[in-house]
DNA sequence: TTCAATTAGTGGCATATGCCACTTTTGCCG
DNA sequence: CGGCAAAAGTGGCATATGCCACTAATTGAA
């Protein structure tokens, strides 16, 4: 076969992504720096804007991430009044989530230089290549991964 | 119709990378379990391994992260016995990093189990698509993005 | 109705990552 | 040569994420 180049990250899907998503991570980062919003929180409050005063749990698997995780999350958000939350009518296990007048402003803040980044990304990569890019994704992290026989050989 | 029902949730690329990198870990993760390495660890072992006792600063290049948080990662492995540092010869600010024989029989043994996560991602979504996708996240993440407003020189 | 199993979150602990302020070395220059 | 800027790490602080053990609320029998 081909001299194959590098191996180092290159030959491990996960290594490989993370390594982007620590790249791109950084330059939103930089882009929403301004409104004192980490990208991620940033996904978050949109994601809450965008559902229905969704349950933790419904959040926690829209973005694929452990529930505590979201907890966790979540606390600097509710601690600096972008988030609140609200124990669900029928069932009080369940505590909802939504946004405070001021995450609503905060997020419309964020989302003006959100674009500007996303816009740059784009111009670069081309928002066709990064449609495809992010259905690429969007089908790996839906994918349904299971490990075979799981441990107990030789 | 309803919108608000997609699967990944907003068109941010970072986003929708960062889910992904979530979902994938997750399954690399398991299956590097039984090692007691995270899928991180592992590759930062990896890249430890295929160079050439690199200073910190060239693996932090290489991984695109901060050289602090290089710092940080590395310590439960140096504690753990699987890494050890030494000062380079020439140059006393220079740390250089290298991986210990037992730092060596665990990446042997990490990479059996790595083999067999790598090959059941690349048996869902084909060796060939798995490959154009590493490229396209190298590719991104070697990306030279600037925020317009902020830049001067670079 | 009463109790075991299930479901939704919480808290603690540990790693992953970044930024910033320092400290130590080098390098460069007048 | 002396001093100042740049380079390489360290440490502290804060967020991101996961897993596990627990608690509280529900549900599903018996």
């Amino acid at each position: 076969m081909t001299e194959a180049h590098k191996p180092g990250f290159s030959d491990c899907n996960n290594a490989t992504l993370r390594r982007a998503a620590r790249s791109l991570g950084r330059f939103y980062d930089d882009a929403l720096a301004p409104t004192g919003l980490k990208s991620t929180q940033f996904g978050l409050l949109f994601q809450i804007h965008i559902s229905d005063e969704p349950a933790m749990g419904t959040i926690a698997e829209a973005l694929i991430m452990d529930l505590s995780a979201l907890g966790h999350t979540l606390k600097p958000l509710i601690r600096d009044g972008y988030v609140e939350t609200f124990p669900d009518k029928d069932d009080r296990r369940v505590k909802r989530v939504r946004l405070t007048p001021q995450g609503e402003a905060k997020l419309d803040e964020a989302l003006k230089l959100w674009g500007v980044a996303q816009q740059q990304f784009e111009d670069k990569v081309g928002a066709e290549q990064a449609a495809k890019l992010r259905a690429a994704l969007d089908a790996v992290a839906d994918l349904d991964l299971e490990m075979p026989t799981a441990a107990s050989s030789n």
